[in-house]
DNA sequence: CAAGAAAGGAACACGGGGAC
DNA sequence: GTCCCCGTGTTCCTTTCTTG
């Protein structure tokens, strides 16, 4: 009935065994992978485990130390709570070229990952760069014989008295429970410590929190109660756990850009050459060459530090090349209710065409903008010719007239192709 | 300069409270 | 009740600080 249902068929892989392969967006209700895998005919529901949940990062050692092995630990540890039999995996997708070596860091890491039998896929380590620790002490003498940060810094360290373990690691961030690197790196500490020892007490010390921080919706509460762990000097609330892992997600602007996404790259000659579908994601920029290069994200960096936010770079959420007509589009995404204020970003790309599209493609293409819409709405109340498509909340897939080219010619294929 | 840690920041989801 | 503003929380980086 040309609607458009919500799954994704994944087309031209075949395998043994697994006849089809779809795809669903799914949110979290907390801390969350990236993506389950299912094995399984129907339609999977949250109570159902999955075969596997994949994480995956971007970050490498070389940008940042912390933030790129510890920041995700949380999720799996997280996870195991719902899924203790789920095949957990990390998936390094680097674009651009990581150190050499690894640093200490980065080894402590992947060691308490694998410890806590997360896979890692991505990177390609030495054996004693990401083997299990063998023991507590293993794990304890591995992280105290870093080196020291500087001076003011709080040390992650592990010290076992008797029948006590402390870790030391700063918690506090900008006001609440919210240090992202060591809330992972902890999680993944604790979580380690838990899989050799179950008695002994594990007490978090110079965390630098007070007890207002403490929430009963804090991910690192949830932690802290799953692996029984105190927070020195404070009460650790009780943490409400959501009932259910995650959920199918039905609102936000992203179901209308990634569905033009990815029905361009199946159904016609275009491709992305940019795209930011999830928030914060890290995106890069594919130049005609086929060299993928990082964005930067000011248009004048010091300008935008001494404090005028005009000079941060905006970006649109997905940028198509349509080789045939010889046309980029410009694309921002946004829910039906949002549809002018997506109109009126679409006046901030002046500065990523200029410096980035007509740089790396040449002049031959005409570069144009587009709004891309999801949500309840009709076709027929759309009459802003800046409005490129509209993916309905009941599936329905609209253009009009005025639509760039390469959306026509996409939704059509995609039509002849179900009939 | 490299490494360990911390801070800064953008984008978005969500829930509560007030306005209508 | 519905709509919208606003603060909180989460995620994912990006950058900075300091010293061996």
């Amino acid at each position: 009935n040309n609607r458009f249902t919500f799954e994704y068929d994944v087309i031209g892989i075949t395998c043994n065994n697994v006849p089809k392969i779809k795809i669903r967006i799914i949110s979290g209700n907390s801390s969350f992978v990236d993506y389950l895998v299912y094995f399984q005919e129907k339609l999977p529901k949250p109570e159902e485990e999955p075969l596997y949940a994949i994480e995956v990062t971007k970050t490498t050692d070389g940008e940042s130390r912390n933030t790129g092995v510890y920041q995700r630990g949380t999720k799996f540890v997280f996870l195991d709570r719902y899924y203790p039999n789920t095949k957990k995996i990390m998936l390094y997708d680097n674009q651009i070229e990581d150190n050499k070596e690894p640093t200490d860091t980065n080894i402590f890491g992947n060691k308490m990952l694998t410890t806590n039998n997360v896979s890692i896929l991505g990177k390609e380590l030495k054996m004693e760069h990401y083997s299990k620790f063998k023991d507590l002490d293993d794990l304890i003498r591995h992280k105290n014989s870093m080196r020291r940060p500087p001076k003011g810094n709080v040390p992650l360290l592990i010290k076992k008295e008797k029948d006590l373990i402390k870790v030391s690691g700063r918690l506090f961030k900008s006001g609440s429970l919210a240090h992202d690197p060591n809330i992972g790196a902890l999680s993944l500490i604790m979580s380690s410590i838990r899989k050799f020892d179950n008695k002994s007490k594990i007490i978090i010390t110079q965390h630098g929190l007070k007890q207002n921080h403490l929430t009963s919706r804090n991910k690192f509460i949830a932690i802290c109660n799953l692996l029984n762990v105190e927070i020195e000097g404070l009460q650790v609330p009780k943490y409400n756990w959501p009932k259910k892992y995650w959920h199918y997600e039905e609102k936000g602007e992203k179901l209308g850009t990634i569905f033009i996404h990815i029905v361009v790259e199946n159904f016609t000659k275009g491709y992305s050459i940019f795209d930011n579908h999830a928030g914060s994601e890290k995106g890069y920029f594919v130049t005609s060459a086929g060299d993928m290069i990082p964005l930067q994200k000011y248009t004048n960096r010091d300008k935008y530090k001494s404090g005028d936010k005009d000079y941060a770079m905006r970006i649109p959420d997905l940028i198509l090349i349509d080789p045939n007509q010889n046309e980029i589009i410009n694309i921002e995404g946004k829910t039906f209710d949002n549809r002018f204020a997506g109109i009126n970003e679409l006046k901030d790309y002046d500065f990523i065409e200029k410096e980035y599209i007509k740089k790396h493609y040449s002049s031959k293409y005409k570069i144009i903008r587009s709004v891309v819409l999801y949500g309840k709405g009709n076709g027929t109340d759309i009459t802003e010719t800046e409005i490129g498509f509209l993916l309905t909340n009941d599936g329905k897939l609209e253009i009009w007239v005025w639509s760039p080219s390469l959306f026509k010619e996409a939704i059509k294929n995609l039509k002849d192709f179900w009939r």
